[in-house]
DNA sequence: TACAATCATGAGGCAATTTCATTATTTTAC
DNA sequence: GTAAAATAATGAAATTGCCTCATGATTGTA
């Protein structure tokens, strides 16, 4: 018989739970263990006298009790975001900085939208993209050229603090005529005889080279590209495999444009981070952008995974 | 440095400390002790790196971030309401029955805005007063002529059960130009050679007569009247003095109608309760409409404070 | 100036929430 | 269809966080 009242915790664990499908799921989103969750979600069952799911079929089901604490939820999230944000503002003000520095190229499809919501939310914050594609984005954060660096790896460095954003699968993607395309998972072997098509930057910034081909001491043909278009377009043409990340490419797999296979065993896993300089790390602004960036995410792009 | 973040609690709490301008007078609204309030408070400036309030100062101020947060507090609270009837609703059903038995006069005036609420939330409850003016309230009940009875007193009785609503201090009303219209507290005996106006009710139902007059021995002439507004014009027009709930005659005390005076030292308290069958007390919509009353009471009427 | 009322603060207790360890259940794969 | 994997439930222990108590500080008032 728990008598606790309905927080605003239990509200964000609706929503999480909405969006995951399950409570496991949830739980890593909202960084708790799936047992805190269970216990939760019974606590509030217990409160209603109702029960808010039904749990006996994946992804679960929301009842029209749950649904309603669901909307409930929807409603006042976004009341509470909008406020939190006014409080930040009233505390450092409304005006700020954040020139972004990208790495990689598929990072505009989530940038986008991001920054999007970000204006909205910020007006006065001058928000620009670095242009070009430097190898060592961090030094830009250091030299003031930059505020906020996307990278694929936290190298420690002094003065810079890295916040992790989200964690995908890259996939290989080939013709769907390709004689391997049946194949499920790729070994760094099966690519001896294709050729690579990725994007015009050097090979510390492609992880499939760094993290596979070359332990492995394989070393296809290549061919480059700048459009993630343009080289989906090539796969299906059969000039060559390319190595894309999962929520990139989903759209064209869904249609039936490529196939896709996994790379190793356990797939190749990428993360990426937001790098800072450590005085901007507690700025509101900057630590809404990210949040925002995280939402946004997680929102659009299929099979994301949260990164610690 | 508190870390915890924000909860439906504290909303509640800066709803509390808006409505009653102090936090120890706060507390009691929100049945917790004046430390707990002032702990959670200083929490959530910490948290926001904000000051809420100037506490100099009486009643306390809002400071434009606690402004905000208690703009929050507003929009969602609404909301939670509203959907926590849901809830209730989905639970057990929408209609109901609740026919009121009222034992005093005055009560109409807190009475009518809570019902009006009520309406709106619970469309489908057969909403009723049941006529009249019982000796005995809590037998209207028993025999299923009445849901709910309005009383002054907690007499225990099987399968009732009170809930109380709210407390007040029924003050003396006078001519202004009475003689003893500038005696700040009137005791028993200076009601000797007055005449008590009142309404047409029984001794018993007199908290005057039944506390104070009667165990002093005194007995003034008495004239009755069944309403509030011609009882106040017979004291102004000087035919005699009355015992009135202050947030009933506050207006007229305003305005200049009338005086007033307390009665005894320590003032005399009225207290209100609900009267419910026992099976009936968990009912959503019984349970909601105490709620309402003591909202709409507290908001509307001034002077009242909370009751165990 | 003293008194009353209100607020702040630190320590301690207690209850609610989380984690841990385990079992039960469902889904997936072969 | 069964085995394996993933997911969820459960109870106990541990932690965290909230509240109360006791007291001191501050403000307003007679």
């Amino acid at each position: 018989m728990s008598q606790s009242q309905l927080e605003l915790r239990h509200l964000k664990t609706l929503l999480a739970l909405a969006e995951c499908g399950s409570v496991s799921q949830a739980a890593k989103r909202v960084f708790l263990t799936q047992s805190a969750l269970s216990h939760q979600l019974k606590a509030l069952e217990d409160h209603y006298g109702l029960a808010l799911f039904e749990r006996k079929t994946q992804p679960l089901r929301f009842t029209p009790a749950g649904e309603r604490l669901l909307a409930l939820a929807r409603e006042v999230s976004g009341l509470v975001a909008g406020a939190e944000r006014d409080m930040a503002r009233l505390r450092e003000g409304e005006a700020g900085e954040l020139r972004i520095a990208v790495e990689c190229h598929t990072c505009f499809d989530w940038l986008m939208p991001a920054m999007d919501a970000f204006r909205q939310h910020w007006p006065a914050v001058e928000l620009d993209i670095v242009s070009g594609f430097h190898a060592d984005p961090v030094g830009l954060l250091l030299t003031r050229r930059a505020d906020l660096a996307i990278c694929s790896e936290a190298e420690p460095q002094d003065g810079v603090v890295y916040q992790p954003l989200f964690a995908y699968e890259m996939v290989l993607i080939m013709a769907k005529d390709h004689p391997l395309a049946a194949k499920p998972v790729w070994q760094a072997d099966d690519l001896a005889s294709e050729t690579l098509i990725h994007y015009p930057v050097p090979d510390v910034m492609l992880d499939l080279v760094r993290k596979v081909l070359k332990p492995a001491g394989v070393n296809p043909a290549r061919r480059t590209s700048e459009l993630t278009v343009a080289i989906i377009q090539l796969v299906a043409s059969r000039r060559g495999v390319a190595a894309m990340p999962f929520w990139a490419v989903k759209p064209y797999l869904d249609r039936g444009y490529i196939a896709s296979a996994r790379i190793g065993e356990s797939g190749l896993q990428s993360e990426l981070y937001a790098a800072l300089r450590q005085d901007d790390a507690l700025l509101a602004y900057m630590r809404d952008f990210l949040h925002t960036v995280r939402e946004q995410s997680f929102a659009t792009l299929p099979g994301l995974s949260v990164l610690t």
